[in-house]
RNA sequence: GCGAUCGUGGUGAAGUGGUUAACACAGCGGGUUGUGGUCCCGUCAUGCGUGGGUUCGAACCCCAUCGGUCGCCCCA
């Protein structure tokens, strides 16, 4: 028998999760900046959470990893906006928190995907909600954050897609509108695409099968279809971007997979090779009838999920200089079994102090263990053997200048202190 | 769900039917008994993802299966 990690799945080993940390860290700060809360949600919820009725999603109820227990269904989330507008309803936080709130999340989440470049079977997103306000100027924070946090990390090649999908009374002219269009020629459509017609026709429009068709060319475009609320809703959100000096482009084939969103769809993709064929790093939009489906207050919201395993792909090739590995401060050889207590002590010692130290688990040549303090960068070796011990000392060599000092047993804290400072 | 391609030691890999699985790096030991990073020597896969099959004989051929990589679909 030999094990093997389930597909899709990867250990994030101590040199990469250094990365995550550091992702991470950045993400807390910038969320700290904007007034975002976090927000720890469930890894698994019922199944019903994400399998929404009356939801005509192609891709929901999809490529979930469900299981039974107890005759109770669950499901590990395949996305997380779900689960907190869930528990945003469930903890009545419209009613005890000063609005809008808002909330992000990092965490794991699991979709029964082909893996490929950028898409794993576990992977981890980091995520927004802002809940309880209609402004465009959330909208603008909410690309924002995202964006400025990228670019804070070094990334370069981003482009900011847009665009709106129109308030409710909007998007049904225009869905009807639509669904005019394209009823005469339906039957050169792919079956997906026969099927959106009824139940959500704008998807029709980025159909990666019929995007060449005459009829996806020149069908009916939104911006003609958007009552005044919305295009001056729209209008705004271009504005706060332009105030931010945010460069976007509109694309009006953005539809975004649900279809819960309404007004502002966005996504900011990267054009560098890194990414392969999975170039969105977040996406995100408008939305506001999540809360009612989960037995809340009509809510409307905004938010993003941007993929963190993408933006370290990204990371890798634009900016790969980001985490550098801090070596060790000290190195403590021993050159005698009969005194490893010693030296188990003096490692001991020095780390209660504060210093970074490691020792010698081998009882290894000297040769051996000096090779033990390059590989681990160390600033200084401390070198304790049977002469040294016979003074109560140990010999302490600076790595960088070579000079070597004897030093009393109960001085090598102080020595120590005095050359690294601090602490 | 579909397609392409790959899977040999800690790592990078050679080997594509015939006795002891090349080489390099790392590791460990040694080169005058305790001062390394260069150099030299020695040592390091009873096994070639896993399970079957073909054959006198398989890492090499066949089947299945699990995984990696990339693409399609999709991307909540």
């Amino acid at each position: 028998m030999n094990y093997q990690k389930p597909r899709g799945t990867q250990d994030i080993l101590p040199s990469e999760s250094k990365k995550w940390q550091y992702l991470e860290n950045e993400i807390r700060k910038i969320t700290n900046l904007y007034g975002f809360g976090e927000i720890r949600t469930p890894i698994f919820e019922h199944t019903e959470v994400f399998k929404r009725e009356n939801d005509s999603s192609d891709v929901v109820n999809k490529e979930m990893y469900t299981f039974t227990m107890n005759k109770t269904s669950l499901t590990l989330r395949p996305e997380q906006t779900a689960s907190v507008v869930r528990s945003y309803v469930e903890n009545k936080l419209y009613g005890v928190s000063e609005l809008p709130l808002k909330l992000f999340y990092i965490g794991p989440q699991f979709r029964h995907e082909r893996p490929q470049k950028g898409r794993l079977r576990q992977f981890h997103q980091f995520g927004t909600e802002i809940l309880g306000a209609r402004n465009p100027f959330l909208d603008v924070e909410c690309i924002a954050l995202g964006y400025t946090l990228l670019q804070k990390l070094g990334l370069k090649s981003l482009k900011v897609l847009l665009n709106t999908l129109g308030d409710k009374e909007s998007r049904e002219t225009y869905r009807d509108a639509l669904q005019k269009h394209f009823s005469p020629v339906i039957h050169e459509y792919c079956e997906d695409c026969k099927r959106r017609l009824d139940q959500n026709p704008l998807r029709i429009l980025d159909c990666k099968v019929d995007k060449e068709h005459l009829y996806t060319k020149n069908a009916p475009q939104i911006e003609d279809y958007l009552n005044e609320e919305s295009k001056n809703y729209f209008e705004q959100v271009k504005q706060g971007l332009e105030t931010l000096n945010i460069p976007y482009e509109i694309d009006s084939r953005l539809v975004r997979g649900l279809d819960y969103y309404c007004d502002t769809v966005f996504e900011v993709v990267s054009t560098s090779e890194a990414l392969g064929s999975q170039s969105t790093i977040f996406g995100g939009g408008r939305y506001e009838k999540l809360t009612e489906y989960y037995g809340g207050p009509e809510t409307p919201a905004v938010g993003f999920g941007m993929g963190l395993e993408r933006v370290l792909l990204a990371l890798e090739l634009e900016n790969p200089s980001l985490i550098t590995e801090e070596g060790i401060e000290a190195y403590v050889m021993c050159l005698s079994k009969d005194l490893q207590h010693k030296a188990f002590k003096i490692v001991q010692d020095l780390r209660a102090a504060g210093f970074r130290v490691q020792g010698d688990y081998f009882s290894r040549s000297l040769k051996a263990q000096f090779k033990s303090v390059d590989k681990t960068s160390a600033k200084f070796a401390i070198i304790l053997g049977n002469k040294e011990d016979e003074n109560q000392s140990v010999n302490i060599k600076e790595i960088a200048t070579q000079n070597q000092d004897s030093v009393k047993y109960s001085e090598i804290n102080n020595y120590m202190k005095l050359k690294l400072g601090g602490n």
